[in-house]
DNA sequence: CTGTGAGTTGAAGTGCACTTCAACTTAAGG
DNA sequence: CCTTAAGTTGAAGTGCACTTCAACTCACAG
């Protein structure tokens, strides 16, 4: 009745391979039963932290947040549909700074792209608040910016560099 | 008359770290002159170059494509205005892209969040388009999604499964 | 009962984008 | 000339999210 899955299943199921399982167990992500000859048998509910793990990544989320968010869960019962919305809701606000920075680099690109300063320069970098924070989802690798650094007196400038540079 | 910069100016000026100016000069992304005790000095279009980096890498791009893009860029001569739109405009559909998706995933949470289904199953896994390819800038951690795999059965759906799991 | 595909482990490796370090040299002001 | 801040190098380290590997065990159909 509990129908347990097997790795395999899991991972067919998810789409993430099985190695990705393991490791997400050993983070405190996921859980497993085990067989007595200690293969893993995943509940059905595991399939929905599965999910809501990938995405929350597309989101832009670490596996270390991911698990804080999943900690917050009751252990007592299943996760009702609430307890999922309540997670997926947090993380629309990140979402949508996410978008609105990505939309602002656009029309700063396009104005850059048509006006004389040749792109890039004022438009785009020379704005403090546009810093894409905690943009990528693996490694923070995108402009980390750390927030100690004094914003350079004058990154760059639009005035076309009089040698037309 | 060239008025060069040292490193440090060029980290000042740009925000990037004199470390990663270098890590860029090994990746043949920028280039410098050296004094004749070896010290780097760059002219003032390398300053455009470290912009164009950063931008890229916003937009989602890996130093090696950003490195590709630059090669474009004609040799004999400082690159124009042109040069530069020519290159920003070809991330602009990637950037499109980007947004795309993520508007997509956060339509698809919003959706989620107040359905039944519980949000994130069939609404924004099982949609074999949504892989947001190419997404994060640096490590390609972001559901690579191997291409080969052939989208598995029935990934995720959204029926409540039966015991409200 | 046996073969085979699926599962187990810890340790090490991968890829990206950097940063840190030690040991040393250069540039520039007083 | 001397000091000192800033620069140089190659090698190694970091953080994240995994993957790979070898050596072994388990589950189950025939």
């Amino acid at each position: 009745m509990p129908d347990l899955l097997t790795i395999g299943e899991l991972s067919a199921r998810s789409g993430v391979a099985p190695s990705a399982l393991r490791y997400y167990e050993r983070l405190g992500l996921i859980r497993a039963d085990r067989t007595g000859g200690n293969q893993r048998r995943y509940a059905r509910a595991e399939l929905r932290r599965v999910a809501f793990i990938r995405i929350s990544q597309q989101v832009g989320v670490s596996l270390d947040e991911i698990r804080a968010a999943l900690d917050s869960l009751p252990e007592a019962r299943t996760p009702s549909p609430q307890d999922w919305a309540r997670l997926s809701a947090s993380w629309r606000s990140r979402l949508d700074e996410r978008i609105r920075l990505l939309a602002k680099l656009r029309d700063d690109l396009d104005g850059c792209i048509g006006c004389g300063c040749l792109s890039l320069q004022r438009c785009a970098l020379n704005n403090p608040e546009d810093t894409l924070a905690g943009e990528g989802p693996g490694a923070r690798l995108v402009l980390p910016q750390p927030a100690d650094a004094p914003t350079p007196a004058g990154p760059f400038n639009c005035r076309p560099t009089p040698a037309g540079v």
